[in-house]
RNA sequence: GGGCCAGUAGCUCAGCUGGAUAGAGCACCUCCCUUCUAAGGAGGCGGUCAAAGGUUCGAAUCCUUUCUGGCUCACCA
């Protein structure tokens, strides 16, 4: 039980003796006091005046004393017009930190196995390379779902691979007709980027037809229909639907090559998956749920043969979920896949899809279709929706050639790092090895720190010229701090003890014990908001609060062995929490910078 | 036009279910390394919380309207 509880608890107690009224123990606001004023917990005693009817002071006077003398660890208190600030025992703090020392994971809840959650993140294209937007899609999926697993949750990491579809099949005709045999190897390009390649010329091939259509007298519309490469493009579809073996074949070259490029991507990124869900393999799983759904009368068929899921009794339209000519679209791929993970995973609770902002409608009907269907699970389902990140230019357009890549975007951070830690010069003695490893966790750090901070559902700006700083409120100085901390302990060379109970503690050293006490409950607000940025402002803060007293106190120097155990208790628990909580951000700590 | 989201310091962002004088970082200005790592610390400058009403002991936060920006309402994904 928290110590927040307990006080919110006393002081119900308190309103019941008191004025004989019932107050839920929920709703009693305890806060941290504000540095200005003195104490540790306030309570607001604002919302009691009615019951008490007499002034705020009185009320809280009332109040202070006899949750003083109802807890032990509440040693005083006082009142500033209708807050009562409460002092808690130095003991109670460092108790806390004793507490603490042995714990292999502190913050984090043990895994309830009736939890089971899916966290779907990344699911790009195959046609083209991975860039920043996807960057953000991927550290925050992956992030959401280290922090709930922190909260006690299984979890399974999933994307589903667009691999299928008329997209595809216009890198494939591309390179068919201009790629003279290239591949990854003869022309050292990495796969997916020789695939854009082609899609590119695909796209450029294109325009340049529909502008001689246009020249030739036909309109806009007709010129778009008509293009010679957009037709070879649909044909290679249909042949692709037929299982035609040499389309088949082009197909699963040209997928294997960007899968290897992908996963180099994300090898690099630091995100993984439990499974892979390919398109190819789950629209067909769409269609048959389109066909029982016809059965059972949840959707209906029009004239032309297209089938629709009525939502007009949910204020939404009708919605198309397969087309008149029996193919899918992406709802009927979404609905097949869908289900076929709650078949898959039979103790899901619920799916998680990290997807931008700009589907939230598509993932509403999905879910209002999918509990219609019967799959009432869909109701939990949660769009982790963010915003697009922009460029000082505006949105990213591959058209204008402003798309920030995102293989190129992560050797800049490891160049960047390189070239700030030569000028410091503080790795010398590392092995080469070391040095490039420490480079990249300070690099990467800097730059998934910089994309989980926001607030997911926000739009957020990316400036690669002065965007990714190392100073101030970065990876790198919360990384910097966290390496501080271990030469400290190490340094010191001792392991770490209980400290006895009766120690002063000075400002900065209650403040950073304080700041350490609160990590568990954010985990748990990180989680249930689906917010990695409320752990990254907690570790900012903690790193604040840890430097300020680093450099007021000379930890080592202390004659009280007893103080300067405690300083290193902290200090280790410091670190450990930093550690723990960039792990749920993703992000390494090197041990030298 | 309907729906969703956002608007807080010059810039980038915090501010939880309403609580004390609205906070950080960057930038700019002062100071602080013979000391456990200065990628740091202490301080200063900087605000009509888009605007107007309303709700109440109390509003950046809740409600209404307006303005601005983004996204969306496809037999696209």
């Amino acid at each position: 039980m928290t110590i927040d509880y307990k006080v919110a608890a006393s002081a119900a107690k308190a309103l019941l003796n008191l004025y004989s009224f019932n107050i839920a123990v929920d709703s009693i606001q305890v806060q941290e006091t504000k540095r200005e004023f003195e104490g540790d917990l306030t309570v607001v005693v604002f919302p009691f005046l009615k019951i008490s009817k007499t002034s705020p002071e009185n009320t809280a006077i009332a109040l202070g004393e006899l949750i003083v003398k109802d807890l032990e660890d509440v040693i005083g208190f006082n009142v500033v017009k209708g807050f009562l600030n409460l002092e808690i025992a130095n003991s109670y703090w460092i108790q806390f930190l004793n507490n603490s020392i042995d714990l292999p994971s502190y913050g984090f809840k043990k895994r309830n196995s009736k939890n089971e959650v899916m966290v779907e993140y990344s699911s790009p294209n195959t046609n083209k390379p991975l860039h920043l937007g996807h960057l953000r899609n991927n550290f925050l999926g992956y992030s959401v779902a280290k922090i709930l697993e922190a909260n006690g949750h299984k979890v399974q990491k999933v994307q589903i691979i667009n691999d299928r579809g008329i997209h595809i099949c216009k890198s494939m005709i591309s390179w068919k007709n201009y790629g003279e045999g290239e591949t990854p190897e003869s022309s050292g390009l990495k796969g997916d980027k020789l695939v854009g390649k082609y899609y590119v010329k695909f796209d450029q091939v294109y325009k340049s037809q529909v502008a001689a259509l246009i020249e030739e007298g036909n309109d806009k519309e007709t010129a778009e229909k008509k293009a010679p490469i957009i037709n070879a493009a649909r044909e290679l579809l249909q042949k692709w639907e037929s299982k035609d073996p040499e389309t088949l074949a082009l197909w699963q070259m040209m997928n294997s090559w960007v899968y290897e490029g992908f996963e180099h991507t994300y090898r690099e990124m630091g995100v993984n998956f439990d499974k892979l869900y390919y398109e190819s393999n789950t629209y067909l799983n769409g269609k048959d749920e389109i066909k029982k759904g016809l059965n059972s009368g949840v959707l209906f068929k029009k004239d032309d043969g297209s089938v629709w899921c009525d939502l007009t009794q949910d204020g939404l339209d009708e919605k198309l979920v397969l087309r008149g000519d029996g193919t899918a679209v992406y709802m009927t791929q979404d609905i097949g896949t869908a289900i076929l993970r709650y078949q898959d995973y039979p103790d899901l609770a619920y799916q998680i899809y990290t997807v931008g902002n700009e589907q939230e409608y598509h993932f509403k009907v999905l879910f209002l279709i999918l509990d219609k269907l019967g799959f009432s699970k869909a109701k939990s389902n949660y769009h982790l929706s963010y915003g697009m990140v922009e460029l000082p230019e505006g949105k990213m357009k591959s058209r204008e050639g402003t798309v920030v890549d995102a293989d190129d975007l992560l050797e800049d951070m490891i160049a960047t790092a390189k070239s700030i830690s030569e000028t410091q010069g503080k790795l010398s003695d590392l092995s080469e090895e070391e040095k490039s490893d420490t480079y990249k966790k300070i690099g990467y750090g800097a730059l998934k720190y910089f994309l989980l901070k926001v607030d997911p559902k926000k739009g957020m700006m990316f400036n690669p010229e002065e965007s990714v700083d190392f100073q101030g409120n970065t990876g790198p100085f919360i990384q910097y701090t966290y390496v501080r901390a271990k030469a400290v302990i190490k340094k010191a060379g001792k392991e770490a003890q209980p400290s006895t109970n009766n120690l002063l503690l000075s400002p900065a050293e209650k403040k950073v014990i304080k700041t350490l006490h609160n990590y568990p409950s954010v985990i748990k607000e990180a989680a249930r908001l689906y917010n990695p940025g409320v752990l990254s402002n907690y570790i900012f803060e903690l790193v604040k609060d840890y430097n300020s007293f680093y450099q007021s106190t000379n930890i080592l120097k202390e004659e009280n062995l007893d103080l300067v155990g405690l300083r290193l208790n902290f200090s280790g628990l410091t670190a450990r929490v930093i550690h723990s909580g960039m792990k749920l951000l993703g992000i390494d700590m090197p041990e030298k910078m």
